[in-house]
DNA sequence: GTCTATACGAAGATAGAC
DNA sequence: GTCTATCTTCGTATAGAC
């Protein structure tokens, strides 16, 4: 297929960005990742790595994004997120603790330049965080209160799956989605 | 004072990794940072960047420890997290949306390999969680809704502290402060 | 669109003088 | 304990042929 190489490039990149981070991934990896073929790097990607790296993120999140939008349409926003959870702990245990989240591989190894890159993470997290938050707020939470919740969803989600995969254990995952979910049921009710 | 370089290097360290991960650290990063000799890097690191990250990742974490610990002694255990929330936002704040988490920092940047530097990433994470835990457990929750609590709050903190630097924004941290006290508070009745 | 060759700098690390 | 010099490897990136 045309561009066949410059996709599986992009995926691979999202992949080794959730497992080692930004900084951690060269060219050689992205290419050993994917089989893409060595040459064409540049003719697919004239910004270099920064650019690669852009295109992985809004692949990834666009994706994960149209996941749980598709979820909040299935049903409730707390079921939605319980959805989200159990594909994100079913990833994590059959890639052997691999599959992190390639945003977060990249938003922490970002210096203060590289404000193209910082971009692209911030509204990888603001899209998520959009469409959750309108699910809770179409089930009756005020806009700031689900403005408030789909931020917490989000935040502990991340740190479920760094403290998950430092450990190599699941056990701090469902400890996360435990909690979390019970805070989301008990507030549903005092919207 | 003797060993004033060395410690100057691992603070140094763990600063840098904060802001922008293990990987993206060089020693000259750490040398600029803490005035230190270029020269004696190896003198007081044989083992390289490796034995540097993890000392500097003991240091962050006994002295993250022990102020929790100071906290949970001083008041309940969700006054400790209410106060060390508080002191987190801010750091963040003060630093100009730097000062995130070194051990996080180093976690999201491990490949496969280096398994000491991921053996101290996890020691970190634990010994944080053992300290809140026990003071969840003496405030009368039981072992496994204080382990589940615990593990709650440092991911939740995490992801925070990483949402709210990618924004350059206040908004996330507040946002999971609010909804973490919240239910800390709500669920401190059923123990 | 992909290849080879290569420039260029930066990285981690070592050796030996002082 | 710190310096300088150096080695080696690896990184991104470019040029030009095919």
């Amino acid at each position: 297929m045309r561009d066949d190489s410059r996709r599986s490039m992009v995926r691979a990149a999202a992949m080794l960005f959730q497992e080692r981070g930004y900084a951690a991934t060269s060219f050689q990896d992205v290419i050993a990742r994917s089989g893409a073929p060595r040459g064409s790097i540049y003719h697919h990607f004239p910004g270099g790595k920064q650019e690669l790296a852009i295109e992985a993120l809004r692949w990834y999140s666009d994706r994960t994004a149209a996941l749980m939008r598709q979820k909040t349409q299935e049903g409730t926003a707390i079921e939605a997120v319980a959805g989200f959870l159990a594909i994100s702990r079913e990833a994590l245990r059959k890639s052997d603790f691999r599959a992190g989240c390639p945003v977060a591989g990249v938003a922490l190894d970002l210096a203060d330049n590289d404000e193209a890159l910082q971009a692209a993470v911030a509204e990888a997290f603001e899209e998520w965080r959009r469409v959750l938050a309108a699910a809770f707020e179409r089930d009756g939470a005020t806009p700031a209160k689900a403005r408030r919740l789909a931020a917490f969803v989000y935040a502990s989600l991340e740190g479920a799956l760094m403290l998950a995969r430092a450990h190599r254990d699941l056990r701090p995952m469902d400890d996360v989605i435990t909690e979390l979910l019970d805070h989301l049921e008990r507030v549903s009710g005092s919207k």
